[in-house]
DNA sequence: CCAAAAGTGTTAGTCTTACACCCATGC
DNA sequence: GCATGGGTGTAAGACTAACACTTTTGG
């Protein structure tokens, strides 16, 4: 019997099926590293240890959907710069029952991740440190103050190292970093994200002028105010029209 | 009730779940154009058109094992550079009921491709041309020898467009040429696959100097053989060791 | 010896980086 | 006017591309 006659022949209710979930890594740069926001389980498997928030698909909504409802139950908050991640599917990724699950990544601007975690208690900040430089790094550590490293629950430790991974890989040549600001921002602002996700320090002109010359910003002629020396000017991010 | 305590007491059962499938694309560079594999409906929706070859997700395999029985069913091959592109989870892209399929692009050499095709009648080659030249173009069109762009069924023509999005976005960082190539190949074989891919034309010199520079590469000594000029040197591909 | 494509050396151009300096603001 | 960080000009360096040329094979 071949794949085509199978796949037509198929009666959904006579195959066991798995359930499918979501899982949200919420990122953000704060006080110059990158950070994530955590639950904390509160129930087998994994009693206690951090974990993404996350819930399951419904019948009746898209994915991105599902991913929009629940950052908005989680985290309090609608429109972010979301994008799915990657689909883990392994058999035993969960110990209960078959769950696959698609993982999206939200960025946040620092003031709004903030606010994320006042409205939402059971929420965590942990930063992140990436131990070894360059692109391809092993797995992230993820700690909450000063604490050891965290062990995530589930598969959630591989999923935030692939978003880092994602993050710095598309970094440079999407406007992912405007996601990262607030509306207005100066240059310096968007050269202190870089320099945080990438782990690296840039020469202040050359990043000044190699973002200027790709013409995703523009100037509003407002300056930045209350610093005790020459204000910077505000930039805002003109979308780029091909952008993915 | 808060979205934790939901997910733990979550029934499987209680709840209607999605199915999961997997879709392949098949791809290759054929005679200088990149190409990919099809399948022909012969079952209602979209009877008579062209798909990719795709399957569903048994509750006891994980995603990349599904990606490798279907690929052995459908093109009657093991072992492919094979790797997850998307998922696509639109609440109706399928009309039957609700499916989501994680798309997976499978990259072959063209006479493994001319292999699986033979072996494999139900399948058919399609030309890829990709009209707007840069990176951001719109979808790509796909046709059979002289005829026509074809429309895919389902949203097979999104999958497919981002299929070829990602292979040029990582062409030129990563390993993935070589996946299109023999094991041992020449210096032209690749460039071609780079002209192919991107539609462009590259400087002979430079081009070679710019694979060589990169490390990954091993001569082997033997010598490409049946031209009736210099024969040129046969490359080995040398795996990075931090490749993802 | 000729045609054809492999392979190499050198030069020119472009783009990125580094450094030095000037500018504007609060105290 | 001084400290501090924003902003600009110029020179040096690295990387990429283009061209001309040499090499090696089959006929």
């Amino acid at each position: 019997m071949d794949e085509a006659a199978f796949l037509e022949n198929y009666d959904p209710a006579a195959y066991e099926r798995p359930s499918v979930a979501v899982d949200l890594i919420l990122m953000s740069v704060v006080d110059g590293a990158p950070a994530v926001l955590l639950t904390r389980r509160d129930q087998h498997p994994f009693v206690g240890q951090r974990a993404l928030p996350g819930g399951f698909v419904g019948i009746g909504e898209s994915l991105d959907e599902a991913a929009h409802r629940i950052l908005a139950a989680k985290a309090r908050m609608s429109d972010a710069y979301i994008e799915q991640l990657y689909t883990f599917g392994a058999v035993d990724r969960d110990p209960r029952t078959r769950i696959i699950s698609v993982a999206y990544f939200a960025l946040l601007p620092a003031d709004r991740f903030a606010a994320a975690l006042k409205s939402a208690p059971e929420l965590a900040l942990a930063e992140l440190t990436v131990p070894w430089r360059g692109e391809t790094g092993g797995p992230i550590e993820a700690r909450i103050g000063d604490g050891d490293p965290l062990h995530l629950a589930f598969d959630h430790g591989e999923m935030l190292s692939l978003a880092v991974r994602r993050l710095r890989g598309k970094l440079d040549y999407s406007g992912i970093a405007f996601a990262l600001l607030p509306e207005r921002f100066t240059l310096r602002a968007l050269q202190d994200i870089y320099e945080a996700i990438l782990d690296t320090k840039f020469n202040k002109p050359a990043f000044r002028r190699r973002m200027l010359d790709r013409g995703w910003l523009e100037a509003t002629g407002e300056r930045e105010t209350g610093a005790s020396f020459r204000p910077a000017e505000l930039y805002r991010y003109r979308q780029a029209e091909g952008e993915q």
